[in-house]
Formats: C-alpha cells, structure tokens, sequence
DNA sequence: TTATTATATAGGAATTATTCTTATTTGTCA
DNA sequence: TGACAAATAAGAATAATTCCTATATAATAA
C-alpha cells in the first residue's frame, strides 16, 4: 500500500499552506494505523489514543482536507464517509450487507481509456471500479439460516 | 435509458410480494420523469405534484425497496443518496464541485473481467466505473474568477 | 527570540439525511 | 365480501456532518 511518510505529509501540507499540526500528523496516522478503509468515527477512536483531547470535529476536517490535498481518498458507503490512505491506484469491492470495502488490483482496468465523447469537457481526477456484492463472510452467514 | 413499463413494474412488485400501491406506481414514474439522477428530496417533489399528500418517508422506503428488487440503483453521492432507473448497463461522471452525475456508456468497461483473486468468494452484483473530477459547467465559472 | 497574525482547535450546538414509531388505511387472496 | 399482512401519513428520533465561537498555536518576520 502507497502512502506517505512524515517528511512528504509535512511537506504536502505546507506546500498548500495548511499548518503542520500535531493533530494533523497523528490524525494520517491513525488513518494508516486503523487499516482498511475507516469511518470518521473509527480514525476518531485511533486517534484519540495518541491524543486524547483531540475534538472529533478536527479528526473530519483534516480528512476532508487531506482528501482537498488529493492525499487520501473518500469513498461514501452505508450512509457514511469511509477514508483510504491507499495511493496506488486500485479498485473495490464493496459488500452491500457489512460495506466492508476491500481493494483489489487491476492492471486491465487501469489501461481503459474513457470513450472520448463521455468526458466533453469533464477534468478526470480519478477513475475507480467499484465492484457491489455480497462478501464471503456475509453469504457464509446467510447460508446457515435461510439455504443459498 | 432501459427502464420498466408500466406492466413490467407491477409485474416486478408482485412477483417479491410486494403490494402494488398508487403511491409506488406514482414513485417510479416521478423517478423516470424527474430525470437524471435525483435524490429521494427531488423524486418527493416530484411526485408530489401527482400525489399531493404522498409522504416523504413512503417515497424513501418505495426507493429503498425498489433497489432491493434490483429494478433501480443508488449512488451515494455529496453525503445522500441518488437514484437511477437505468437498467442499461453503464457507468458515470461525477463533478466533485456540483455533484452532477453523467452517464457514459463503454463497451471495453462492460467486458472487463475482474482478477480472479480478487472477487474469491465475492458475490458480484455490479461491477461500475466511476470517473471522478469537475464538470465543463464547474470549470468555466472558475476560469472567470481564478483563471485556470 | 519575540511579536504578529492568520489558521487551527475544542467543545458543543445546529443542520441534514435517513430511519423509526404509531395509528390508520388498503391491496391481496380466499 | 372479509380477514389480515403490508403499506401509508405524520411526525419524532437518530446518525452523520457541518457550523459557531472563544481560545490556542504554527508560521513568519523583525
Ligand atoms: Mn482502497
Ligand atoms: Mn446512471
Ligand atoms: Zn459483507
Ligand atoms: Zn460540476
């Protein structure tokens, strides 16, 4: 997984006048730290750990601004914001029961150029596959109650 | 845009038991009519001007169980949902500034076939791109003030 | 180092989208 | 037609996100 160390996450702020917080820094590391791709309320609780009076507040607008600073990503699912740290382009599933997202890699999907007349126009930024399913977990569950 | 007559809806309805109410028949036509990708506020206001006394709970829950029959879909999108009633097989645009979402249609994406490592016990249900960035419409009014 | 000042933060309130509750109504099926 | 599970309207409740304001602090320049 791509992300940055210390000295770019300082470096990417300031180049875009964001003061170097020691919230802000602990805040990516939480992000790192919690793994996958966590709720606002989920890097809350990893950061609050680290730093116990951070507001949660502060822990959803630094990553909104991480996310303006093109340094992590958002992605929204079940009703809720859900960040990723994770640089290197990839794509997801995501499981329409428990919103687990899990990456996966595709140097096929990657190589896909848009039609030329979808974009008139339109300044790409990112271009992600998002793949709706029920995960193993979940159809392991249902498989117990009902058949399937 | 693939979507359901009017005999198709129904039959789509009951055959999951679904009770085939003024209200639901009202919805998915105030859906198509309203056109593009509106949200459960935009799809009420529409189908109020039908059905004056419709509530707003009755128009989320009709979407809501629509999706579930797989005869419409949902992005989340700007922190609420958006609905689609295009059965066609597509992916979209979508303007980080305005929300907007575009359709585009392409061949090469629909053929894609996902890693087989990826989806290992992944029940896929769809499988869309989605093309993030800023709409010819969001980028003009910035070139007046910023330049760009 | 110190003074200056634009930003950022904590804490809590407000807002917005979504979901729930309850009394009443209505499709569906026998 | 009659029984009844399911659906609806209306409004309350909840959950996620955003806003407000007084205080604190990082960055910058002297
Ligand atoms: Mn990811
Ligand atoms: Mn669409
Ligand atoms: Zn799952
Ligand atoms: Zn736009």
């Amino acid at each position: 997984m791509q992300s940055l160390d210390n000295n770019a996450l300082r470096k990417a702020m300031s180049a875009r006048g964001l003061k170097v917080t020691p919230q802000r820094m602990a805040i990516y590391g939480a992000l790192l730290s919690a793994g996958g791709h966590p709720s606002a309320e989920e890097v809350f609780g990893a950061v609050r750990r680290v730093l116990p009076n951070v507001s949660f507040d502060t822990v959803y607008r630094a990553l909104l601004s991480f996310t303006e600073l093109g340094i992590i990503s958002v992605h929204e699912a079940g009703g809720k914001k859900r960040f990723d740290p994770n640089l290197a382009g990839h794509h997801h599933l995501h499981c329409m029961r428990c919103n687990r997202i899990t990456d996966f890699h595709s140097p096929e999907l990657d190589s896909v150029k848009l039609p030329p007349q979808a974009g008139k126009g339109f300044q790409v930024l990112s271009m992600r596959m998002t793949v709706e399913g029920i995960c193993s977990a979940c159809s392991a569950k249902n498989r117990g109650r009902n058949g399937r």
